[in-house]
DNA sequence: AACGATGTTCTCTATATGAGAACGTTTACA
DNA sequence: TGTAAACGTTCTCATATAGAGAACATCGTT
């Protein structure tokens, strides 16, 4: 199966920005990056222009993402039912714990936060929203990953092992036992393996058909969540099973 | 200049979501909509696909908006020097008048809100976030319409003109009045022009070249905002023009 | 003043594009 | 339950077009 050149490239293109530390860029180094000719760079960038995906700088003649993006990426979230249904259930924790409690969703290949509710404690965790990060990388992430297939947790692990702190999985065989032991218990509590000082909590959610696409997590500093160890796993554990059944999952 | 067809018909395609009341989207559907074959809309959801920009429903066959989306959107944000330096400003607003407080910037030939600050009365108004819309329908967008060049003004009046009540301005010619009202005075109070009971008022930002890109506005119920008319206004303008000059702007 | 970098425009051929028909499935309805 | 219409997907093919590369215009620097 084909597919159409110049779209992947500009697709391409538009990511880019994500991984660049500025959020102008010219029309050589992105050809240089991409790998294509200034031409062919320039006609993508015109188009992209024209329909609102990406601004050009009168002044400095560079390009930056476009509004467009920010009404698409608007409609993601508007359109994503399962944040809007978690959402009570998400503010029942927050008023629990008082810490971070986060809605983490499988998307192919990566893990992304699309809902959270802040803490209201002076010192609190915060994630990055809406960024993509490793499915081995945290609980909530974990907890999913754990329930994925076989196939594609040894695709992603036989990749290279992205590392957040020196507490975090390196050895394939390591992240693999921890899946395991997830399955069984049912929940993650981890600390130290994406932020060193922090502790998350997770437990998956069960759709109708049994899949696993969403978790749910508290976060927050360790030494506020380690003494009440139990009584959150407890609380997390019960608000998935609930969520869980009310999506039609049945154990 | 030339572009690039099959990367505005990819453009075209995701931008069609925004207008559709679901949020799936099949095929024919789609190829009808465009006026594309079915084949060709398959390869462009294909190629989207594959780089998360779309999604589909395995089990409707279905497709959707994808998480790509999501994240490019939040780098739009992100990159927006101007929202995070004038957010202490709107919070400064917002504590002298507990009304709903915005940016609004103006995109092509639209407004967008790319900022804002809620009321925290229990009655209070709310704006469609990151969503276009006309420049001559609220204050904060006419504050910037004002300071447009007159072609783009007469471009705009030329073509048919969107109501939101039957207060809104219906004529061109009213539009183009109350503009010129707009440039003397420096600021604009209005009501029931978007949505009846609601009033807004509303200034322009200058950037240092002299240009307005964007503005700031008071926006509340109409009988919680009259009585303070003149407080308001003095804020508004106050603010505004002290952000204006911090950007480099000279009287 | 000359250089090097940029963004832009141009030409041209190989190629990828998009129409349309045909395929296999699912859905709707009689 | 059977039939038809709708769907998503695949295929082929003539043609439009995409992308390389060179040339141009503009800028800032040396």
């Amino acid at each position: 199966m084909e597919h159409l050149s110049s779209v992947k490239n500009s697709c391409r293109l538009l990511k880019f920005f994500l991984q660049s530390p500025s959020k102008e860029l010219g029309v050589s180094d992105l050809s240089r990056k991409l790998s294509l000719s200034k031409g062919a760079v320039h006609k993508m960038l015109a188009t992209l222009e024209s329909e609102g995906f990406i601004r050009q700088n009168p002044a400095t003649k560079q390009y930056c993402l476009g509004y467009t993006l920010l009404e698409l990426g608007n409609q993601v979230l508007k359109d994503h039912n399962l944040a809007e249904f978690v959402k009570p259930y998400l503010q029942n924790l927050a008023a629990m714990s008082n810490e971070l409690i986060t809605l983490c969703v499988k998307d192919d290949r990566d893990a992304i936060y699309v809902e959270k509710i802040d803490s209201q404690y002076p010192i609190r965790f915060n994630v990055d929203m809406y960024r993509r990060f490793p499915l081995y990388a945290t609980s909530a992430a974990r907890v999913i990953f754990a329930h994925c297939d076989s196939a594609l947790i040894d695709e992603l692990l036989s990749e290279e092992i992205r590392t957040f702190t020196p507490y975090s999985f390196k050895e394939p065989e390591a992240i693999k036992m921890r899946l395991q032991e997830i399955k069984l218990q049912g929940y993650e509590m981890s600390s130290n393996m994406r932020n060193v000082g922090v502790t998350g909590v997770a437990a998956p959610l069960f759709d109708a058909n049994g899949e696993v696409t969403a978790s749910i997590s508290i976060i927050g500093p360790t030494d506020r969540m380690l003494p009440l160890k139990e009584k959150l796993i407890e609380q997390i554990v019960g608000v998935t099973q609930e969520i869980s059944s009310k999506l039609g999952y049945h154990a």
